[in-house]
DNA sequence: CATCATAATGACAACGCTGTCATTTTACTC
DNA sequence: GAGTAAAATGACAGCGTTGTCATTATGATG
């Protein structure tokens, strides 16, 4: 049926063993016996059958993405740049959705790793922020990728940073510019990285403008709409309720919307409002939220990418490859709620 | 490292071919031998290494699922329907996002199964209900099973059905029993299946409790919040507005309800509202909605069973081996926005 | 130009399973 | 209980690749 590297060798005058060198990149090939084997392989449409590296190789050609997040759209756009990743490089993806506050989650990682003999993990919040989980994968010498929140890599094992500081930082800002003085801000839970890194954006873009924080302005919750609804009720109770608020997500922000709405505040007229995420939920509301796009899916892709360069470098033993992180910064969209 | 079909073998006393027929459900072992084997397997927790079965057999024990949905939270409990089934079969998944309106969608789908080597497609709606791709599924001996919106299969290939007639009806019902007589409906696409189905169900409880139905409640739209909003302004402009109402899914009737307060309309003490689907919106309202909920997950994952079976029938080359179709109804959910 | 180190290539077994076909066991018949 | 068909089991090759180790080509050195 399709060609197998018997097939590709002969084409090209050579012994299997070579076009496994090419295929594999090990880099010991002379460059015209690489030359012809290429021309083999495109002439032919030569593609490594799976299951046989599998069978025969060390590694498997499997990663594996591991999540727990009730956040569908943000997995769901995570897991299509891996596939695209995966695809484009002969991998292919194991998907294993787990519960990161089962006590036993260490245990269960390390075994579906080694039952699919995995050959690495992309890790994505919350998981990827868990020292035990990271500190286990490390012992039992398990690659992996992270998805962190933050504007610096924590060491120098492969990660990809979102910048939620930064982000937060320029939303922040944006109401400012509108002429916002009293800005609340409500945050998620403080387990997220995410949520304190928002938090530390927002503080420092009042900094910036000279504005010391009103404590009374910020408030703890969850990433729910409920929180949102409730947060708002207490906001607009003070004597001096703010004219503005950031929300840690767009949830939140679409929750304190509709409080607001109920209170008979008008927005953005009288309170300005931005989320955070560029959810479905940010669209679906009247008006439109405010709110910092993060690509995810590229996220994603970069991410997988670092994970299979790194498995790659092992295998040819070249030490200290480390690669250095990528830092995306999500992008300010303003809507309606926050315009003057 | 772990088990082989070897080590089995001689543990339990037989030949490794023995052990291959008992891991395949061959039927043609001696239940004493096949309870040995069984034991062995246990004893030892062997799982069959996926790359050699797929290189020494003639399938590829991979399931391929194909998607074109913007509703992440159907997608994703979809998929953990059918990795748990794939998983408890030794199956593994390929998941393919695609673009249904790609007219290019067939061949696009007709290289992937070769390319990959799939096993059977799990096909969801709107793929699952677009005859030219089943057509050519069929002309290329693709197995498949389809996920659909109905009361009877429309022909004897595997299929699990959604009966959403019946849950409309259910609905519909619902509202009727409230003591509500001026009913609107709001649809969503008239190509996916579901919005038909519902319209019938919605129609069938009508006609059940001697209502005939007014054309002027029924609104054509899109699965959208927007439709939503602008629909319920038009059916609150009417000289006789309905009292209650049935939205085609969540989002619509979330954005039904914020149209309807933003008139100053009180839900559910002026306006009665009811969703479909039980998405997460449906309790991220004020007041949460009356919706009907389909076990999304075990409806895949029953779907998932059904392909494997019938793939597994085919390989035995039991003929006519036709699987009967699953019925699941989306169970009633009663919420506020429908409390008198 | 002989010598040696090193780079490039090749021969071949092995990975764990299934398909084919041969062999043994069982069940049934007269 | 011999004979036969059918059911159950086993022996062995082969799937397409990589790892190991042997072999050959290349280049550097004195």
């Amino acid at each position: 049926m399709s060609a197998t590297i018997k097939s590709v060798a002969e084409y090209a005058g050579v012994s299997i063993k070579t076009v496994s060198r090419v295929i594999n990149n090990e880099g010991t090939v002379k460059p015209d016996t690489l030359a012809k084997v290429q021309q083999a392989i495109d002439a032919l449409d030569y593609r490594p059958n799976k299951a046989a590296r599998d069978l025969a190789g060390r590694d498997n050609y499997v990663l594996g993405y591991v999540y727990d997040n009730p956040n569908a759209y943000y997995i769901l756009a995570m897991q299509n740049g891996i596939l695209k990743e995966c695809r484009a490089n002969g991998y292919e993806l194991l998907i294993h959705p787990c519960d990161a506050t089962n006590p036993d989650i260490i245990n269960e990682l390390v075994n579906m790793v080694n039952s699919a003999r995995l050959a690495g993990l992309i890790l994505s919040p919350p998981l990827s922020e868990m020292p035990d989980v990271l500190q286990a994968m490390d012992d039992k010498g398990i690659q992996y990728v992270r998805v962190l929140s933050g504007d610096k890599a924590p060491d120098d094992k492969p990660c990809v940073l979102v910048d939620d500081y930064q982000a937060a930082r320029q939303i922040t800002g944006h109401l400012l510019d509108q002429g916002h003085q009293r800005i609340a801000f409500i945050a998620g839970e403080k387990q997220h990285h995410s949520t304190t890194e928002r938090q530390r954006g927002f503080y420092q873009a009042l900094a910036d403008h000279g504005i010391q924080a009103d404590p009374k302005l910020v408030i703890d919750g969850t990433y729910s709409f409920g929180t949102g609804v409730q947060s708002i009720q207490q906001l607009l109770a003070l004597p001096e309720p703010p004219t503005a608020l950031f929300a840690c997500n767009d949830e939140i922000a679409a929750g304190a919307l509709f409080g607001a709405r109920m209170q008979g505040v008008d927005v953005p007229e009288a309170l300005a409002i931005a989320g955070f995420e560029n959810s479905p939920f940010s669209t679906q509301t009247f008006p439109p939220l405010t709110t910092a796009s993060q690509p995810t899916a590229q996220i994603a892709q970069r991410a997988t990418s670092s994970l299979i360069r790194s498995l790659q470098a092992r295998k040819r033993k070249a030490e200290n490859h480390t690669i250095p992180a990528d830092i995306f910064v999500p992008e300010l969209i303003v809507r309606e709620s926050t315009s003057r």
